[in-house]
DNA sequence: GATAAAGGGTACCGAAAAGGTCCTCTTTCG
DNA sequence: CGAAAGAGGACCTTTTCGGTACCCTTTATC
């Protein structure tokens, strides 16, 4: 299963629930009450999100956390990205750098990529606003866009 | 980031090389050999595949391994499938009954499914045969080739 | 039929990462 | 000034992943 942090998951609650109410500023105490994330976790978090520039940061007393657009701005992409850099399947092995001498390994690499665009241009799709509806009413995600053709998409 | 695992990866390779000859059986000291994966590693790689169909297996002297299938006929999720169980970003935790307390957490549930459909789709898009790259195309691969991503292991 | 080649299954280990916690410093409102 | 809140690390613990080894079963071939 291709699996998605924890931590992204909680993120993306917290967020959800910043978007509620855009203008105020919200401790990362208050978020974590209301999402049951434990708060050492959700400051964690709020840091990074902070760094992504996700979200505005006000220090000091009433100090607090903001989303810096609205929720409809904010694609799920995004937030994995400044959770978990960029979306990428592995194509090549870690930090070796020589790994690459196995041919067959490497030509694959820029189908995983089709591959990947494939992905994000999905993630891309789905917004915090999206998220915050119930499933029911939520629209029809557009099947059209992750769908990658074959003969266009790979290499032919 | 999303991370397909390592295993995940090398299966792609190793049944993409296997695509190549539908019809011969491979070994796995000769896939081991091909691919530069270590061969208990494709072993038990080849094992899970062929617990999952993709592969079949011919026991005893002069057996080995080979795609029940075309390449064309396997798609990159189904690999994933039968190496990490169904595709699914995280959305609730696994087993665990109770940790659906959180209001907030469950509403969001369908939506994440939304998502996994969509990336679900993309894979089931891409076969093994569109992994296989041919020498001439894959010298047409813009810059993709020669660069060489540091972090490792990383879907999307 | 004996032998050797090859897959089948399982258990185990080490390293790495993920999830979480804690502590201290800095900023800013009142 | 003092309290509230974020910033930034350091640290630990648990899980998972990748990899290895061992032994059993099957089956061509001689």
């Amino acid at each position: 299963m291709i699996r998605l942090n924890r931590l992204t998951d909680y993120a993306v609650v917290v967020l959800t629930q910043m978007g509620r109410d855009l203008d105020r500023v919200h401790t990362t105490a208050r978020l974590a009450e209301d999402s049951a994330v434990p708060l050492p976790t959700v400051s964690k978090l709020m840091k990074q999100l902070a760094r992504a520039g996700l979200v505005t940061s006000r220090r000091g007393a009433a100090g607090g956390y903001a989303l810096s657009r609205p929720a409809a701005e904010i694609s799920v992409a995004e937030v994995i990205t400044a959770l978990e850099g960029p979306i990428a399947l592995t194509a090549c092995v870690d930090g070796a750098v020589d790994h690459c001498d196995v041919e067959s390994l490497c030509a694959m690499r820029g189908n995983w990529n089709k591959v990947n665009r494939a992905i994000e241009t999905a993630l891309e799709s789905v917004t915090l606003a999206d998220m915050t509806v119930s499933p029911t009413e939520m629209f029809a995600l557009p099947e059209t866009a992750p769908t990658i053709r074959k003969s266009a998409g790979m290499l032919s």
